[in-house]
DNA sequence: CCCATTTAAATAACAAGTTATATATCATGT
DNA sequence: ACATGATATATAACTTGTTATTTAAATGGG
């Protein structure tokens, strides 16, 4: 048995730490929903359904900053999403350089049934995850990371609430 | 001004929260790694450094183990670190699969210029971050955010610690 | 009115992670 | 002792993030 570097260097690392965390949560939260709704939509796509939806179309630059990323990632996010045809782009009649992102027919089916199935179900599974979890960062890290290599996010979803999972629409929610 | 999605979702999209922020602490932390020393070391380096010197030669697979990442990853986390002439492989004389990654002389030297510099500032400055979080663990990730958003890492250690940062040898270091 | 600057998005090149698969060596059972 | 299976690493292809640069449109000063 090894040691974990980066949980043994403690603040040093805690870049590390959070990324590495991050990476997993959003695989384990994918496969969640891969599990309950049969469709796979890439994690990062999720969120940007999630701008368009409580917000209305948005711009390329309004998409980058509501969701804290690169403009040319979300072009390239954007692309993809066009592809599946979830959203399109239609150029601003008052400024030609504005490509405003629409959801789609298909994108706002697709919204419903995330509203419906995943998006309460990870809401609901993380928190059930963070729920006990007390003390420093590091200590919560620590906590969190034991949880969920014990038995994946999934795992615990779907034996908390096999069948419906009731929802809290996302369009109504404040920041906190 | 668009809100912060990821933000506002809060349980549901805490995986790609996490990554965001422990993409940006690695940034900033490396930034203030190259103010610091005048070189530049990519942050998933340092980790694999860290294991070896508290360690010693570490297969790739224990590497793979300890840093908490893909073999292939550490692969070629590994090659980029042979071109740096940081560390050298040899293959193991009772195994020949397995290919033992050593520190050079200059990757050993490297790392007792980051052991004197790098580490424990890195370590001050993130544990300086953290001290007054409060709250459950989306509580501490807001008030991370907005104190990182307020000033960079780098500019709080340099005011902070100007000259000189006291070392603790991160070889002694236990796992918290 | 036109040139210079600014701004929005697109493109290109790179980094660092992933999974799936191939290759090479070791271990084992008959 | 050799074929079979297991294990360690390497390779390939992909994803998703980045920065730097280019292109196109809008704005503003002279």
């Amino acid at each position: 048995m090894v040691e974990d570097v980066i949980k043994a260097l403690g603040y040093a690392t805690l870049g590390s730490r959070l990324r590495r965390l991050g990476e997993q949560l959003q695989t384990d939260a994918q496969e969640l929903s891969g599990a309950l709704t049969g469709q796979d939509l890439p994690s990062p796509q999720n969120s940007a359904l999630a701008a368009l939806v409580r917000n209305g179309p948005l711009s390329i630059g309004d998409l980058s900053a509501s969701l804290g990323q690169s403009q040319p990632g979300v072009t390239r996010m954007i692309g993809k999403m066009k592809s599946a045809d979830l959203v399109t782009a239609q150029s601003d009649p008052s400024d030609g350089r504005i490509s405003k992102i629409h959801l789609t027919e298909h994108g706002a089916a697709r919204i419903a049934e995330l509203e419906r199935l995943h998006w309460p179900a990870v809401e609901q599974a993380v928190a059930a995850l963070c729920e006990g979890l007390q003390g420093s960062l590091l200590e919560q890290l620590s906590q969190l990371e034991d949880i969920l290599a014990e038995k994946s996010l999934k795992q615990r979803a779907l034996e908390a609430s096999p069948k419906g999972i009731e929802q809290t629409p996302l369009t109504t929610r404040t920041p906190q």
